[in-house]
DNA sequence: CCTACCGATCGGTAGG
DNA sequence: CCTACCGATCGGTAGG
């Protein structure tokens, strides 16, 4: 038995890499097993020695990706106690981790699709801990009532951010700051007086 | 020259209904012009009697699914003239549009990928009709200050909407009058109070 | 990681 | 609309 060495386990991942934006950007399906061996600079047959099958190469792209962007999520977070501030801080993280480039491993938010029952399971155990901390921030902020009550909130909320990706251009003219701002205050109803009514 | 017959055209909207089906559910890539012969009852190459190609069928049924939509949509709204009723009936008929099934030709949200740049200018074509009674019913309550100011409120809106096609379940015990309320509060404020502060 | 290759499947067509 | 078929391409592998 071996481990792998380090140019090894570098050349692994700059196949995930590309395979990654390959995905992200023509859809599963629609990227060959050729277009990946390309774009990393090797011959049609070289991507296997370091993956199984194309989608264990999906499967991996999605969970690392999502692990990178919670990392991006916990990193921004930290010392952030109001609420408020930090379901901003969770949405301006979020539209990044979609949106900005220079992610190399980009949110996969559409093609799970294409994997079978158990690499969904894999998947799924991902997300969930991507979701729980929004769910913690979004409860608060009901309890607080700068949110109204309801089951999907937090649903609703990961469409709306989600969504742009099909819709942002960078050279829009409009920055992710001024964007996740405006998502914001779409949700949050102005904070109550401090001092009760009569 | 010779106009189809009834029975040819009824068999083309047989093939566009399944094919339309099956790229909602499968995408187009992972959808093959087999499956949607063996749908219609056909032999594999017999949807192409109908259709050129199944780019084509993709791009009518996208085009079929929306004007479908919209016709709905005029209908919910006739007579309606309240600014939020009329955003609560656009919310609630579209969720319909996606989510109810009975939809013959359901809208096909992230497949125009598939298209090249002429049938992509077609669909476009008919989604801005789509969308403008949504940015009329938008520029009203933001008049009214029941939503905040913002450029892209109808695409966080639509976002929202369009992703309960990811984890809607019919037997999820949540019906779509209840969503589409849900949804329309959390987007709303409260309406001013009639008489203006002193 | 490359060379050389395989079996399967795909979109699409000719001819009737 | 079916039969019969084609050329291209695909994911994946054996052997080195």
């Amino acid at each position: 038995m071996s481990l792998p060495s380090n140019a090894e386990a570098n050349r692994r991942d700059e196949v995930l890499r590309v395979a990654a934006q390959l995905f992200a950007r023509k859809g599963f399906h629609a990227t060959t097993t050729r277009d990946i061996a390309e774009a990393a600079g090797m011959r049609s047959g070289s991507p296997f020695y370091h993956f199984r099958s194309k989608q264990e190469m999906l499967k991996t792209a999605i969970i690392e990706g999502v692990a990178a962007g919670q990392l991006r999520i916990e990193a921004a977070l930290a010392g952030c106690i109001d609420p408020e501030q930090r379901l901003r801080t969770l949405i301006r993280t979020h539209l990044g981790n979609l949106l900005e480039s220079g992610c190399d491993v980009p949110l996969l938010l559409y093609e799970w699709q294409a994997l079978d029952a158990s690499e969904r399971t894999e998947v799924a155990c991902a997300t969930d801990r991507y979701q729980q901390v929004w769910q913690d921030t979004l409860d608060q902020l009901v309890a607080a009532r700068r949110i109204p009550q309801g089951h999907a909130t937090r649903l609703w909320l990961f469409g709306m951010l989600n969504w742009s990706s099909q819709w942002y251009r960078p050279d829009g003219g409009c920055s992710l700051d001024q964007l996740a701002n405006e998502a914001a205050d779409l949700l949050l109803r102005p904070s109550a007086a401090p001092s009760p009514p009569p």
